[in-house]
RNA sequence: GCCCGAGUGGCGGAAUGGCAGACGCGACGGACUCAAAAUCCGUUGUCCGAAAGGGCAUGUGGGUUCGACUCCCACCUCGGGCACCA
């Protein structure tokens, strides 16, 4: 590739030229200082870091990283992107007066450790130690102002403890319909005991106890569930919807995954989905991430409508049954002219004729042969059967048949459809294939009611058409909005249906069948009943052993089951516990928490790390995480990450905190109030004739065409990583220039939240500036300050002004980049001078000190001060030195720059207009002609309309 | 198909509706050097021109405006997300 080497060893380079090779011993010489000064410790109010008087009047802020996962490779290129930006914000925030939390921990249980483990046979606590004092190093080298009494990971006891008992705190609740909220379990059992609220079925007190508990776990925010779930045999675990690819893989290892029932732990995700969505506007985040959870969420407004149906199957003869459909568009229902089940839907046995068994068996092993995604592969021909049995049009009586076809899911809605043909595309084609009727219920612009002469369906607004009957009449009915406000009154009225509003979230599967990971606080009884383990016994040890393999079956054995691997460990199943009811044998759970469990909470645990009493001292939560306004949401300041937990970590931690917010135990409504996604870092990558990647430092490039070994290669651009072989690494980059110089070409490669090409050539050029600064300020010979001794004329006291409140402004906003542009600015300006002037080397030093710590730290204790820079006031721009005198006015004419007039500050109108009109070069430009207009924008330019 | 976002020099990028191209890389010229690297100074959108100066330029086509990279409409391209979601 075209990375330049190291600035090339210097021998003949006057000894303190700010080199790499300086820089580092710069770095080391910091990294020791702040630790040993505890320079960047937070006082809490309360607790054992608390310090009251330390907090004191400051504002807070809590600025927040995505933790990372403690890979054995360490940390890539994007972690320090996301990393610079919060450090560089937190310094920036000391320096503006905050009281500033800002740390770091591990997420760090789940599936690499343990398929490493399994690899190397070494437990996964030992390597995923390693790996953590590994990531540190490299976290320390990057001089991120972490506090680091305040670092956790998810696999401590210590830590995960707290996941347990906010397990607890879920299962132990359940949601209220009528409050929209969470509520403690007691009160659901009081409220049925005092006849406030019924039982979903039968009367509390006439109900057996195992009745009573089966009620109870039905209302349980987390819960033991028989349902469909993801099933994926290559991992050995079922996996959660979010874990699995758009084409039926699971995203880690890319194996099949099946849906099957199996008997797993749930969350009531979907009960909090109304919530999750509108609490969003609460929240300063981008409208794509919105988009993408409400998006993810699917909420859709529209109604259920029940269809009579002869019920046909051989059971019991049922002379009449309900097809119960979701539709979006009830005004349509006039249009309903035939029905469409999935085929696993449980009424089609029920519904299938004698003489169409055998067809509608055929097409059913058909479908389910094929996996889910295949059946999603949008533009395949629709196929179908139809089940012999006819339905009833609630609005027209019509009589209306009942197919089966796999373009209907069972998994949204309820799994069956009623078809419009006239105004939906699937139904469109559907009934052309197997040549059903399509009635037009509406009449389009620029087509006839005879659906034959129609291509597609319609969509939108348009007068309805044969839409009426004795009791509701869609004729003057204008719009879509309009129509279906009438038709759901009409379902009502007639026990036919109602409003009904559907969401594609579905409940989330929180079970793995895998070693290293939180284990339930959870014991089975004798009759498989669940029991939560008191606080007391938390928390549950993850038991040791080195059979944490889980097994794994063949990737495409669908009819496999899953064992989880702390199955084997009977000693450890099975316990002798007194729960209240004198000792008794349990089993324990065998299955663990899955990989987000930790990571939806941490950012409470950093506001209280070592509290064994509490998961978080109210007094520390509200000081941290409260709102500040009522009615706000509340929640870390700045939350800084990739993309790509859009749907998963954001949501479920979302979700989590919500729980905790009803249940009183936080007094912020979201965890996360700004979020800002960084983008990837891309590079250069090149693979070979056969499309394999080669690695691109090993490529050579000249004019255009690149080699490898010689073989001739083609480059791309992609997310920088080892998949493509382009990877570059963040210690290569500070062992050849120096952490500050890493950190301020990440944030000068452009906008934090774009992605951006990696250029290794292009690092020097801020290395170049750190160079220049320290030049200005330090005799490259001696090592001594080498400032001037004459102040600053005007000019640079007027340039210095204007930068400072750039660069404030720049900070505010995340924008680093121009914030890095600023700085050169000012300091090329000082080159131009010869050097610094002695009153502009602190604030020029102050204002690189977030961006450039070490470098930064080092020339404030060259300038003569002995204290830390970290806590300085950042320089503040004096208004009045941001006007100058005389101000250098374009003139244009017809929007075309023709001249430039230099004009006294806050001249008047007409007077600027006057030497507008008398400059020469206007007047050569007008040729004696009047002008129609002359527009004069204050301090800011003349356009004269010719 | 739907929902986000983006298209500006050779490259990364900068511009509250007000001088397009800040800042950096690269390139070119020069200084230092025996030489090279590193460093420093200068030039650098493009076309015409010796110069002064002028023409053309922010994906394409329209529009609003005294004035549009910026706002509106349509389209094209690229990136991301979702998708037989009823």
């Amino acid at each position: 590739m075209d990375a330049t080497g190291p600035p090339s060893p210097v021998t003949d380079a006057p000894p303190f030229r700010y080199t790499g090779a300086l820089a580092q011993v710069i770095e080391a010489r910091w990294h020791d200082r702040w630790d040993a000064d505890g320079t960047f410790d937070t006082p809490n109010p309360a607790g054992p870091v608390g310090d009251a008087a330390a907090v004191g009047g400051r504002p807070k802020k809590f600025i927040l990283d995505m933790f990372p996962y403690p890979s054995g490779s360490g940390l890539h290129m994007g972690h320090p992107l996301g990393y610079t930006a919060t450090d560089i914000y937190a310094r920036y925030q000391r320096m503006t007066g905050h009281n500033v939390l800002y740390t770091m921990g591990f997420d760090a249980f789940g599936l690499p450790a343990e398929q490493f483990a399994v690899q190397t046979g070494q437990h996964p606590a030992i390597t995923t130690n390693q790996n953590i004092a590994n990531i540190r190093t490299q976290l320390r080298r990057l001089g991120l102002s972490h506090d680091l009494r305040r670092s956790i990971s998810t696999t401590d006891p210590g830590y995960y403890r707290w996941t347990q008992w906010i397990f607890l705190q879920i299962f132990n609740s359940w949601f209220d319909p009528e409050l929209k909220e969470a509520r403690r379990i007691d009160e659901l059992i009081a409220e049925f005991e005092a006849g406030a609220r019924r039982p979903t079925s039968g009367h509390w007190a006439a109900m057996s106890t195992a009745d009573r508990r089966r009620e109870l776990d039905g209302w349980r925010l987390a819960y033991v569930s028989d349902a469909p779930v993801n099933w994926c045999p290559g991992l050995g675990t079922v996996v959660a919807n979010e874990e699995v690819t758009a084409d039926g893989r699971s995203d880690r290892g890319n194996f099949p995954v099946f849906k099957r029932n199996m008997r797993q732990w749930m969350m009531r995700i979907t009960t909090y989905a109304d919530r999750l969505i509108d609490d969003l506007e609460l929240l300063d985040w981008s409208d794509a991430i919105k988009a993408m959870q409400r998006n993810w969420i699917g909420r859709s407004e529209g109604a259920t409508v029940h269809f009579d149906v002869s019920l046909v199957g051989d059971a019991s003869p049922q002379p009449a049954g309900r097809i119960t459909v979701f539709t979006t568009r009830p005004d349509t229902l006039f249009g309903a002219t035939f029905m469409v089940l999935a085929p696993e839907h449980p009424l089609v046995d029920q519904l299938t004729t004698a003489d169409r068994a055998d067809a509608v068996a055929a097409y059913r092993r058909t479908t389910e042969a094929k996996k889910d995604f295949d059946r999603q592969d949008e533009g395949r021909e629709k196929t179908g059967v139809f089940t012999g049995s006819y339905a009833t049009n609630p609005l027209n009586g019509a009589n209306i048949p009942v197919w089966i076809a796999d373009y209907v899911l069972m998994g949204y809605g309820t799994g069956a459809i009623m078809a419009v043909p006239c105004g939906d595309q699937r139904d469109f084609e559907f009934a052309r294939k197997f040549g059903l009727d399509i009635v037009a219920i509406q009449q389009p612009p620029d087509r006839t009611l005879d659906t034959a002469t129609w291509a597609d369906a319609f969509v939108g607004d348009a007068p309805y058409a044969n839409s009426a009957n004795d009791s509701l009449d869609l004729g003057g009915v204008a719009t879509v909005a309009e129509g279906t406000h009438l038709t759901n009154e009409w379902l009502m009225a007639h026990d036919h249906g109602e409003a009904t509003i559907t969401y594609k979230l579905r409940d989330w599967l929180f079970s793995r069948q895998r070693y290293w990971g939180e284990p339930f606080p959870i014991v089975y009884d004798g009759d498989d009943n669940p029991h939560s383990l008191p606080d007391s016994m938390l928390p549950v040890m993850l038991p040791e052993t080195d059979q944490f393999a889980p097994r794994t079956f063949d990737p495409d054995d669908a009819m496999s089951n899953p064992e989880s691997p702390l199955d084997r460990l009977g000693e450890w199943v099975h316990v002798e516990l007194d729960l209240g009811d004198g000792a008794q044998l349990y089993h324990r759970d065998t299955n663990v928490m899955p990989q987000w469990a930790g990571s939806c909470w941490y950012e409470l645990r950093y506001l209280d790390p070592t509290n064994e009493n509490d998961f978080v001292d109210p007094a520390n939560e509200q000081y941290w995480m409260g709102p500040r306004t009522p009615g706000a949401s509340g929640g870390v300041d700045l939350y800084v990450g990739g993309v790509e937990h859009a749907v998963l970590h954001l949501l479920y931690a979302r979700f989590w905190h919500k729980v905790l917010f009803d249940l009183g135990h936080v007094s912020s409504k979201e965890p996360f109030h700004r979020l800002f996604n960084q983008g990837y870092i891309l590079a250069a990558a090149f693979h070979d004739e056969r499309g394999m990647y080669v690695e691109a430092s090993e490529v050579q490039g000249r004019d255009g065409a690149y080699t490898h070994e010689g073989v001739s290669v083609s480059r791309e651009y992609g997310k920088m990583g080892k998949s493509l072989k382009n990877a570059v690494d963040p210690d290569e980059m500070c062992n050849l220039y120096g952490a500050d110089t890493l950190r301020l070409y990440l944030m000068s490669m452009g906008p934090l939240d774009a992605s951006r090409p990696w250029e290794s050539k292009d690092v020097v050029g801020v290395h170049r500036f750190l160079q220049r600064v320290w030049r200005n300020i330090v005799d490259e010979d001696t090592g001594e300050p080498r400032l001037l001794a004459e102040p600053a004329g005007a000019e640079t006291v007027r340039l210095l002004h204007h930068t400072i409140a750039g660069v404030r402004a720049e900070l505010d906003n995340l924008r680093f980049n121009t914030a890095i542009a600023k700085l050169i600015e000012f300091n090329n300006h000082l080159t131009k001078l010869g050097g610094c002037p002695a009153d502009m080397a602190d604030p020029l030093v102050k204002m690189v000190a977030p961006l450039a710590p070490h470098a930064a730290e080092e020339l404030w204790a060259k300038l003569g001060h002995s204290e830390t820079i970290t806590y300085e006031p950042f320089p503040v721009a004096d208004p009045a030195m941001l006007v100058a005198d005389e101000v250098e006015y374009p003139v244009q004419i017809n929007g075309k720059v023709r001249s430039h007039i230099l004009v006294a500050a806050g001249a008047p109108h007409d007077a600027v207009q006057a030497l507008a009109l008398a400059d020469h070069k206007v007047q050569a430009a007008l040729a004696g002609s009047t002008p129609k207009k002359v527009i004069v924008i204050p301090g800011r330019m003349v356009n004269i309309v010719a």
